[in-house]
DNA sequence: CTGTTAGCGCATTCAC
DNA sequence: GTGAATGCGCTAACAG
């Protein structure tokens, strides 16, 4: 649909030659690098010279350029963060903590989606590196071998946030995969839950919890009984698709463990629309209690991660790192809490 | 919580020199120009002297430096968007689609947040346009005075997004606050609703919707009986707040309309919680077709926008604008569409 | 407090 | 095909 009534096209095509500190030095009778001072380094300034910079350069509408000035520096102010996913995930919220922090202290943002694919990761990566952030933000610690390998060539500030492990690039904030696992299946086993399916997104860290549910449930001699992979992009269709394969298969689970909040509502209107009770016949656990979780129709049983308060955390330890003060550690464990909820309850 | 197991500080600090085409070159035994063809420009080069290059750069490690790249090129592969607001917004789809459109053309994207505020956006575009970006996507046609005259000055291709104007900075994309204001109050109307009430966010936008939906009311000789505000960022919780306030000043609307799905769940839940029937005594109104809106018990009757398409357009207009190809037109209407579910009923 | 010199790493321009 | 010289715009290091 376009709007007929202005076709032409704007000529501003050609850009003005930019006016550089030379020339507002010029204007100003100093030399540019006095200039230069006055504006990033007024202590070193005499009052007045530094009211006679701004003046000329406001009158010139004079935009340092920050390409020029990083060459030299070596510090570009720029924190490059690669998260799987923006709409439908998690990672908003932290990339929204993540950027409120970074501005706060000066620095901007450089957004990358690898669409949970290691290769694209990598790519990206390279791309990040030829513009010489002082950190960087990855999702994750399992990562293209390439990754940790430059990573560790350039000798980046590096974040990987939403996991631990005891041998992060650099630094490790996010908590336990494992034990999200394993506190899930000890609550639902606790619940008298006996027939377990999942509905489990193609993501290293969802598979990791899977697999840590299905250890425990074996340490209590039980295993579970049907699992259905969902190919990201998670969105809600892909859990009702999820139970449906589940179901159409002839399984009857009395509960099913989602690795978000996204499909086990998917899970839980196709539940609805199949006529099985939620949670009287069939138990629904998610996964992120994204806000949504707490007002479906039941209210849907999750896990709670901070989500805002990892990117707030990766910022502030990129940021301390850069400016050479010391980290408490390079492992930090946020946390997570299980939040009971209407989709599961007490069976028999 | 910190994880005690590992407190020992990575003494990577002192980074590493980097290599440059220098040493690539010497490693290869040519001139640094002859590598940077190699690299980025093969057809003038030999293929064997390529080979030559690319082995010696693998062996190397060799990342290019695109600041001193773009430093002479002056094309910086860098798009810069600003957006209100990230988390519980309809703005991280349109980011992940300018985000998917920009990488897919070989682009980056350096995102800001600006909290609603036009103050903050224009702070931030300064340290935008330092960093020369080769565009620019703004959020809305209403900015502090010195945005647009910085943008003129420097000349950038700028896209302002989710909004209509036909004096757009450069480009606009997106769709007409008034006329979805207008089509609102004409759908109600035209359902017999009477009493109208409505919870606003302070965003620009939002309010331009409400106040186009107030003045085709008045056109039918009716008057809203009550507006709430509610202070960015858009939270559910705001939702339920207004529908209160609204009802502890003794209003007993008919109808509520909201500015964001977000807030029409609040209100909707709210109600419920006062024991209010929706859409039996009270008929919700949201925008934004947020993907939870069809699942709410009852379903949000909302207006549809294609948020993801906005992005994407936003990418497609400036790289065309940037690679110097002709643009159909500078202002796009991407449109929107009502979309009726159960909050709203025929009355009486 | 201010200026001079030099160089960051790369690509354009002009040679060969 | 390849190379040498030059400059992008800025700031570090050293003067004065």
């Amino acid at each position: 649909m376009m709007d007929p009534a202005d076709d032409t096209l704007p000529t501003n095509g050609d850009r003005p030659k930019s006016i550089t500190l030379k020339d507002v030095a010029r204007l100003a009778g100093l030399s540019p690098i006095t200039v230069s001072r006055a504006l990033h380094n007024p202590k070193l300034v005499k009052p007045d010279t530094i009211a006679r910079v701004k003046e000329a350069a406001a009158a010139m509408g004079y935009i340092p350029n920050m390409l020029a000035g990083s060459l030299t520096t070596k510090r570009s102010q720029l924190i490059a963060a690669i998260v799987p996913q923006l709409s439908n995930s998690m990672f908003a919220e932290t990339v929204q903590g993540l950027n409120d922090e970074l501005s706060a202290h000066g620095y901007q943002l450089l957004l990358s989606v690898s669409n949970y694919s290691r290769q694209k990761e990598e790519d990206l990566l390279t791309a990040i590196l030829s513009r010489q952030p002082d950190g960087i933000v990855l999702t994750g610690i399992n990562h293209h071998p390439g990754v940790r390998k430059k990573l560790l060539a350039t000798g980046v500030p590096v974040v990987e946030a939403w996991d631990l492990t005891p041998s992060p690039i650099d630094i490790a904030i996010g908590f336990s995969q494992e034990r999200v696992g394993e506190k899930v299946a000890q609550y639902l086993l606790g619940k008298g839950y006996k027939r377990f399916a999942s509905i489990c997104a193609r993501d290293e860290r969802a598979n990791r919890r899977r697999l840590a549910l299905e250890a425990e449930l074996q340490q209590h001699g039980m295993a579970p009984i049907a699992t259905h992979m969902a190919t990201p992009p998670t969105v809600m269709n892909l859990g009702r698709e999820g139970l449906r394969a589940i179901l159409a298969e002839g399984h009857a689970p009395d509960v099913v463990v989602c690795s978000s909040d996204v499909l086990a509502q998917g899970a839980l209107i196709e539940a609805q629309a199949q006529g099985i009770a939620v949670p009287d016949t069939l138990g629904i656990m998610g996964f992120g209690d994204f806000d949504f979780a707490a007002y479906t129709h039941p209210p849907i049983s999750s896990v709670h991660v901070d989500k805002r308060a990892i990117g707030v955390q990766a910022a502030r330890a990129l940021i301390a790192k850069i400016e050479g003060r010391p980290l408490a550690g390079n492992v930090v464990d946020v946390g997570f809490q299980l939040v009971e909820r209407a989709t599961t309850r007490t069976v028999g």
